[in-house]
DNA sequence: GTCTATAGCCAGATAGAC
DNA sequence: GTCTATCTGGCTATAGAC
């Protein structure tokens, strides 16, 4: 009685995922994505009726994986310091798995303004204000330094994610060769948790 | 005696950098920086021959943007604190003038592998082992705290880059709009120079 | 639901006049 | 050096058979 084959959808998901990840909207070509997904152009079409609808799927399964655990932790009852540890500690594995994720999110953002403002006030994404207003209240009390919270979740943001963006940039000004860079990918848990927690520090 | 225009040849590359800085490679069209330029798309050719060889020029011209104020702070004869806030103050305010181009540059070499890998074999980018040198040294006789010297370069350029890549999302994510963001960015150098020194602080 | 074949368009590149 | 006109290839999308 099903419409479409949920293997076959499945299938172009995933090769959709890939192409579009690593190669953008403006560079993917419908032929290869086609291609591996071991179907034709025209089968293609038939699922996902153009370009356009096949990379908006991509792109919102890409965010929806990313959102929900962002809201977990920082909504849950946890103090700041376990927020940022399990953040840190949760975040940067994922994207490792996950190495083209953020570059695409960000990369299409920019490139096409219209369509991330659209796509904004259609899809909200996690709020952080319970983690900023408890970074309010402990410098109030002195537990922590004086800090601007939007501030410190940019930053928090930057440490994580920015290895991963730019790692064909930081590659070379370390002059590290791939296992070199994975090396300190694999510290970076560790050492990203110890500077936040200094960083704010009395 | 000249066979090139030297205006036209600049009007091209200022044109070609808009277009490429914001769609980049993939996304950008001959024919919309031929109008741009205020030309046609046959002087576009004879000036650069070919799609490739003018993403080129603008690539190279990006990167020689960022490359040599890097270069003269991190080998000068400073001290880390002052080449952390020299680093600071110059890129911030640099990045925020030319807000597309770490992200065409991240982009580009994200999507474009081969490319990247060669255009690195050509041209080198600055050399920060001086900096992560002091940084050891003075790490060994417990002036600062005890630090991965790679993993701090990491920081340092997360911190001050990824607000200006990461625009978009992070903006959204802090419920800001451009004005709230960019103030957010006024106040960065501040808050990024007080927290990369504190958290290497005894 | 899946395929082959093809329409139709658009973009990069060139020919050739001025 | 700059233009108009055009070729050529490639890519999205659809028609239509099975």
């Amino acid at each position: 009685m099903k419409s479409k084959d949920q293997n076959t959808e499945q299938a172009i998901m995933n090769a959709a995922v890939e192409i579009f990840q690593s190669k953008g909207m403006a560079g993917a070509r419908m032929q290869e994505i086609a291609d591996k997904a071991g179907i034709n152009k025209a089968l293609l079409h038939y699922y996902f009726r153009n370009k356009q609808m096949l990379f908006e799927a991509v792109f919102k399964s890409a965010l929806g994986q990313l959102a929900p655990e962002i809201s977990k932790i920082f909504n849950a009852d946890l103090s700041i310091e376990e927020k940022i540890t399990a953040f840190v500690s949760y975040y940067i594995p994922f994207v490792n798995q996950n190495r083209f994720l953020p570059v695409f999110v960000i990369q299409e953002l920019n490139n096409n303004p219209v369509f991330a403002e659209q796509f904004f006030s259609a899809n909200a994404l996690p709020k952080t204000e319970k983690f900023r207003y408890q970074l309010i209240e402990a410098s109030k009390i002195g537990e922590i330094r004086n800090v601007d919270p939007d501030q410190f979740v940019l930053d928090l943001f930057a440490v994580v994610v920015f290895p991963f963006v730019g790692r064909p940039l930081m590659k070379n000004l370390l002059q590290k060769d791939d296992q070199g860079f994975d090396d300190l990918i694999q510290g970076r848990i560790e050492h990203v948790t110890t500077m936040l927690l200094n960083s704010i520090k009395k």
